[in-house]
DNA sequence: ATGGCCTCCTGTATGC
DNA sequence: TGCATACAGGAGGCCA
């Protein structure tokens, strides 16, 4: 399920391949994603140059040299294959756009929880009030600070786990990564978010942008379905201290990691290590 | 304004 | 072995 991390490490990946390479075919697939695909628009960016390649949340952003904007969501299972233009397609690879270097960029998505979207040139100049309005600040940017998350989540009752998942919080922290900084910070996932002190705040985004960076260097997680944009895997994974573990023993106090529900998603923590 | 719950989807894991 | 069911989750929408 791809995270901030991952779709960072995509991005990282894809830049070489795709910066100054020109889109030359474009083909979409009869299903839909989470949202319709764009069919019209998308056929628009034949003959656009790709002049760069950026992230916001967990959606990663092409631009085209008609400073339109191409976006993509991959969901949880969604994969961003670059492939040479002959190979062979897979199911569910839902659109294809071919490039003059002769290689071919296909979003995979099986569950088709990701989602594809074209903003205009002006759409995509007001995208911080339009499609990013309610994206909440990027964790690893030097903006977003301790102080910024504790003023905000003054009063609020939520789970503490829940407001970390909260895209409109805080952008790109999936269950994996919310998961992990509680942990790592030794914060009971149940918490109430407005009852973490500054103090609390400080700990756990240093350790979130800690975790999130080493995350990228290892080339993100593979759970399940997520690749690196080459197809290799990501090694995050062996770093979880929590995630997934339920039953297993906890690697600071040795007690056994338990999973709870909190807002209808899976926590994994240690009962032992944190506590509200 | 807040927070909880539902929906989309299908591959994988579990249970009988 | 084979079938049926549960489960995973991001984001947006709905409702109390």
């Amino acid at each position: 399920m791809p995270e901030l991390p991952e779709v960072e490490v995509i991005c990282r990946g894809l830049r070489p391949h795709l910066i100054q390479s020109t889109i030359i075919d474009v083909h979409c697939s009869d299903k839909n994603l989470r949202v319709p695909l764009p069919r019209t628009a998308l056929r628009g960016l034949i003959g656009q140059t790709i002049t760069k390649i950026s992230r916001r949340a967990k959606y990663l952003l092409i631009h085209p040299a008609d400073s339109s904007l191409l976006i993509v969501h991959l969901g949880m299972s969604g994969r961003l294959g670059l492939f040479q233009a002959h190979d062979p397609l897979q199911r569910h690879d839902h659109v294809r756009w071919l490039l003059n270097n002769g290689l071919e960029l296909r979003p995979n998505d099986p569950r088709r929880f990701g989602s594809v979207h074209m903003l205009s040139s002006e759409q995509a100049r007001n995208r911080k009030q339009g499609f990013f309005h309610s994206c909440g600040p990027e964790p690893l940017n030097k903006r977003t600070t301790a102080e910024l998350l504790h003023n905000q989540a003054q009063g609020r009752k939520q789970a503490i786990k829940t407001l970390l998942m909260d895209g409109r919080f805080i952008a790109g922290i999936g269950n994996i990564y919310a998961n992990e900084a509680l942990f790592a910070t030794r914060i009971h996932p149940g918490k109430p978010a407005g009852s973490l002190s500054l103090a609390n705040w400080q700990h756990l985004l240093g350790k979130l942008q800690a975790i999130l960076h080493n995350a990228i260097a290892c080339g993100g997680s593979t759970i399940n379905d997520f690749l690196g944009a080459s197809g290799e895997s990501g090694y995050f994974q062996v770093n979880f201290k929590v995630y997934g573990r339920a039953g297993k023993s906890c690697s600071s106090c040795g007690q056994e990691i338990q999973k709870i529900q909190t807002s209808g998603r899976t926590s994994f923590f240690c009962p032992h290590c944190q506590q509200k």
